[in-house]
Order: structure tokens, then sequence, then C-alpha cells
DNA sequence: TAGATTGTTAATCGATTAACAATC
DNA sequence: TAGATTGTTAATCGATTAACAATC
């Protein structure tokens, strides 16, 4: 029934989910594809191209409303159904992952953070009890978890993948500047900060 | 004399760095492009067709040399001249950019950390004097700098913006959510570590 | 209705892959 | 030399843009 979204639209998903969010919390309930798409900085042909694959949810003459849209690009993003996480590693990047209330709201709810350090289990980081690593193993097998965050520094990354799959996570994701080797059911989402500003040095040189 | 490199190419070339970084580390010096495209998990034409981008850096019958491979690479990059940033915003994600040990190592060197929090001044974090955010504009006017990182709430995000593009700043690395308005001349790359999550939750969701 | 704007088809553009002659 | 592997050309594939009939 519906149509196959191209992997190029997909990584077009969380861009239009913000600007849709946007439009929605300055209580805009009606958006021309033209004026959506010089917003976000894309032609409206392809705006309206992606959203077509969604379904349809323009009116002729009278443009998309932004309510139901946000509401289908949620549901593709799988945002209205809640994921449970752990998070491995409460150091600065852990904290920053774990205090972001953007991820609460949208369903993905951080259950557990595990540390290293034996000193930081029983305090609470963002509102989630913060545990012994060592325990991370037996708290999986008690508890399904969809996703494993990994924030520890490289040297520890790959042993707690290997933990976290062991443990049934369905996706791992990762920050530590390492690669993973993961059986293939198991999906990682690599995020490399780092790569961020190799980037805009790029872009930077470029101009010169 | 360079053919000019295409947008896609310009967005693996972190990726290059990367692994090229990697095999140098191992103390690999040669490399073949069938070896090199199933390491990074893409066919051997394309990385042949990347690389010559690049200019001639491989060899008949034996492959590529990582070194110099490597050089051209980091160059493209600009990761051979230092930059100077300073980082606003010393909350757990500016602590952790701060301290990731990388961008020191790649010469994008901190110079100066600016937070609201007054009692944070005459500390340092990871080396960085910091200061107090209403000392930001003096400062760039004494000491130029090449890019600014915003890495505070996002209320705060577009006051930041405005002092750093006042302040002569070429390009901005912005964590905070929310889209900021500067002059053309300047350069805004956006991280939206979310966005990530939001991903590997679509992939999470296709698969069922 | 007249005006606006979608959804879709066709045309263009760019990127990836395949293939292989050149060559170390 | 024989074997391996590049650099590049041509073929394929996919994504973007343009255009417009359908329609609210």
């Amino acid at each position: 029934m519906d149509k196959t979204i191209s992997p190029r639209t997909m990584g077009r998903l969380p861009i239009y989910y913000r600007y849709l969010e946007e439009l929605q919390r300055m209580g805009v309930d009606r958006i021309s594809s033209d004026k959506l798409a010089e917003r976000i900085g894309i032609t409206s042909s392809q705006l309206r191209q992606d959203l077509s694959a969604f379904g349809q949810f323009g009116h002729h003459g009278l443009g998309y409303h932004v309510g139901p849209l946000l509401e289908r690009v949620s549901d593709l993003l799988g945002l209205n159904q809640p994921h449970r996480l752990v998070l491995v590693g409460a150091g600065n990047l852990g904290r920053a992952v774990a205090s972001y209330e953007g991820f609460t709201r949208r369903g993905f709810l951080i259950k557990r953070i595990f540390d290293a350090d034996p000193q930081l289990a029983g305090t609470y980081i963002a509102g989630a009890p913060v545990a012994p690593v060592t325990e991370l193993g037996a708290y999986l097998a008690a508890e399904p978890t969809d996703v494993g965050v990994i924030a520890t520094p490289a040297t520890a990354a790959q042993e707690i993948a290997d933990t976290l799959v062991a443990g049934g996570v369905r996706a791992i994701w990762n920050f530590a500047p390492v690669r993973l080797a993961v059986p293939d059911h198991v999906l990682v989402e690599h995020t490399h900060i780092s790569d961020s500003l190799l980037l805009l040095s790029l872009r930077l040189h470029m101009q010169d």
C-alpha cells in the first residue's frame, strides 16, 4: 500500500519532523509546499515528491495540514511507540545525552545508566538510577531493552557492545570513536561528533 | 589543476580520514582499493572514483600508500592548519566537546570557554580558561577567532550567534536545537545529536 | 467561479557501478 | 615477465527538478 520511501527521503525525515514540530509549536496549521520548502532550503518539487511517498496529505489549492502530516512523519520515525534505553557511560557526553529533554518527550526512555565508577552507583542522573557497569548483563536479562547507548571511552566500547548484544538489545547508539563488531541483526548508529567539525573545516577551507 | 570534488565525495572525506588514520595507527602503509573499500563498506569502484578526484595516489598493481593519501585528505579537510575556537556553554555537552582530545590533535584549539555562570570564571576546563559570557564580545575584538562553538540552551543561542558574528568568526558550530540566523558569509554547521536517534528509530521501525 | 496548489509524469541531472586498457 | 591493481570511460541507476493536468 505504502510506496517505498527512498533512502535519501528517509534521511530527510528528521528534518521534516523538526520543521513540522516547529510549525505546530508556532500554531501554524496549514502550509504550502512552497513556503515549507523555502524554510527548509530545498525545492518545493522535492518536498512534494517526498511527501507524496508518505501518502496523500496535501489539499489542492490549500497546502498541507501540519497536524496530520506531523503525525504521519512521527509514525514513520517510530516515535509513537516508546523505546526503552540503557545508557552506558556517565561522563560528560553521557550526562548530556541523559539530560536532553527531547528524548523523553519522544518516547525514548532511559531506564538505567551504567558506569564503571562504583561511586556513582545509587545516584540519579536526569531522573535515571545509576548502577555499576558490572550489573549491565544481569539488568538486561531481567529487563527487555530496545536500545543501548554507548558513551564510554573507546577502549571499553566493544566489550559493552558485546554485553548489550548478549542482553538482546535490537540497536546500539554509539558515541565512542571506534567501529563496533556486532551481528547483522543488531543495528548500529554511529554518532561521530567530530565528523561535523571536519565537515565544517572542509567547508571553511573550500571557501578560501 | 584539481578536479572538482563532488558534494557526495566531500561528505565521505571524514570517513576516509578516519579509516586511513586507523590504518596508519596499525602500521599499514599500503592498501588496495578492494581491501579499503570492503573495510569501509563501499564498492572499490566508488573508492577509486573518489580518490582519483584527490589526485594520483595509487600505484598500478600495488595499491595506495596510506601516508601520502592521509596527508592529502587531511589537507583537503584543512587539518594541516590550526583553527582557533571559542566554546560558549560549559554544561555537560560543552564539557564533552572541550574534553575531546581528538580536536587538539587535529589543530582545533579551544582558546577560551564562556559560560553564563560567573562562578565558573577563572576555572579551567580541559586546559582552557573559563570566562563570563559577558566578556565574549570584548574577547573576540582582541583575539581573532575562526570558529565559535555554541553549546548553550536553545534560548541563548541566537544572541550568542549574533555576538560571534559581530566578533568576526568565520564559522559557527551549533549544538543548540534551534536554527540560527546569520549573514551569508558565516558558515553554520548544525549538529543535531537527536537526528541520529531519530534515524536509528526509523531503521528499527522499518525492520518490523 | 477563479486562483492556488497539489500529485505525478517526464526530463534532466548527478552519482554509482561495471568494465577494461594502461601500467607498475 | 606475469599478476595485480589503478585510473578512467561508458553504462546504469537513482534522485532532483520542471512542468502541468487535476482539483479543491
